[in-house]
DNA sequence: CATTAGATGTGAAAAATATAACTATAAAAA
DNA sequence: TTTTTATAGTTATATTTTTCACATCTAATG
């Protein structure tokens, strides 16, 4: 499934570049995986391609649409408008992707003077926010010990799927998704990696 | 490796609230690991506990310190010094893990005016201060375009870790550690999950 | 039109990963 | 002191994921 996401990522940045087709030699050195392994991921979703002249692009990203059962873009809100939560209403990326970010919120009513594009609310208008645009998923950008009760908030006003932000482990019920990207873990893992390539080998 | 991390990052935590002693089971549902695979993961490393009273957190930490070859702090720069390069260098969580932001970098100075703990600096200042602080891991928050051209200057300069916030994938060489954190897919892995969960089965 | 080069498609093997089941042990309780 | 209990430690099993090998097909080429 991250591959997946990976697959179109590029394949949507090829489009653009006007590419009609692909292989799957040549999607795999973008992404990163081996040229079987974009085969064997088709052949999982039934994704037939061109014997000689690889996968058609555009078709390719039609299915991925499908995979991701996504009709047209996807309204999300943003809780917390600090550096973070800033940097995500300001990513240009998300244009492409189609995914909308249609209000953020924070507890501190002096960021409602913040000058952007995207909205910035007090905590009060969450809910009439998240019925009047249909938000299924949220973003916490919130500090450490806010997001717990952010969270609950959250999944008491109908939120079933969550980006958390926060380097803490939330807790939730079985049926809820979440998604925990902690900055700090991403860094460290190259940290180490870097080392252990410094060390070679060590006894 | 990713579990270590969490472990880790738990371990800090609880450390910080006093918490002298933990069981795998604790652990795991702090992380989201399961018991067994915590003590598995543990035994990998001859990490040993105490069959009744559980893990020691500060041996279980200093222990994870000796995986990450990590003696003190780690210097690290960040290039760019838009919404995503300030929100990383404003970020309060790499002081507990000693990942230590000597410097920004970007391209436009009028961003040195900006205030801050961490200094911004004009990319014609990169080499001197990754030489100065010995950086070996760098952060690359520019735009798409000028990723590549970054990453190829870095490498000139000795970095050989790069955690990468562009969403391309940058061509190195082999023996370079690359950590691609793209944030649109982590937000539309989860739209994906809850799209599944809602249309449960389907045929 | 036959041939060939360069792709895909797929089933089997291998490797990695996770789960389960069980044993051993130390601490607490009786 | 004996028994119980809760937890670590370990081995075996199952599952998932990746890789390999090769058959198959299609488009270009002579």
């Amino acid at each position: 499934m991250r591959r997946i996401l990976l697959y179109r990522g590029s394949l949507l940045q090829l489009q653009a570049l006007g590419v009609k087709r692909v292989y799957s030699y040549t999607l795999g050195k973008e992404t990163g995986i081996s040229a079987q392994q974009v085969r064997k991921d088709f052949s999982e979703y039934k994704i037939k391609g061109n014997q000689r002249g690889g996968y058609r692009v555009d078709e390719l990203i039609s299915e991925m649409e499908n995979i991701f059962y996504k009709k047209g873009s996807q309204n999300i809100i943003i809780v917390g408008r600090g550096n973070i939560g800033s940097s995500l209403a300001n990513y240009d990326n998300f244009i492409q992707r189609q995914i909308n970010i249609v209000a953020t919120f924070d507890i501190d009513p002096s960021k409602q003077r913040i000058r952007s594009e995207i909205p910035v609310y007090t905590m009060e208008r969450m809910e009439e926010i998240i019925d009047r645009f249909g938000v299924r998923t949220a973003i916490i950008a919130v500090p450490d010990m806010a997001a717990q009760k952010v969270c609950d908030q959250l999944l008491g006003y109908g939120i079933n799927g969550i980006i958390n932000f926060a380097p803490v482990i939330l807790k939730v019920s079985e049926d809820i998704i979440i998604n925990n990207v902690n900055l700090s873990d991403e860094i460290e893992s190259v940290i180490y990696c870097v080392s252990l390539t410094e060390n070679e080998c060590p006894e």
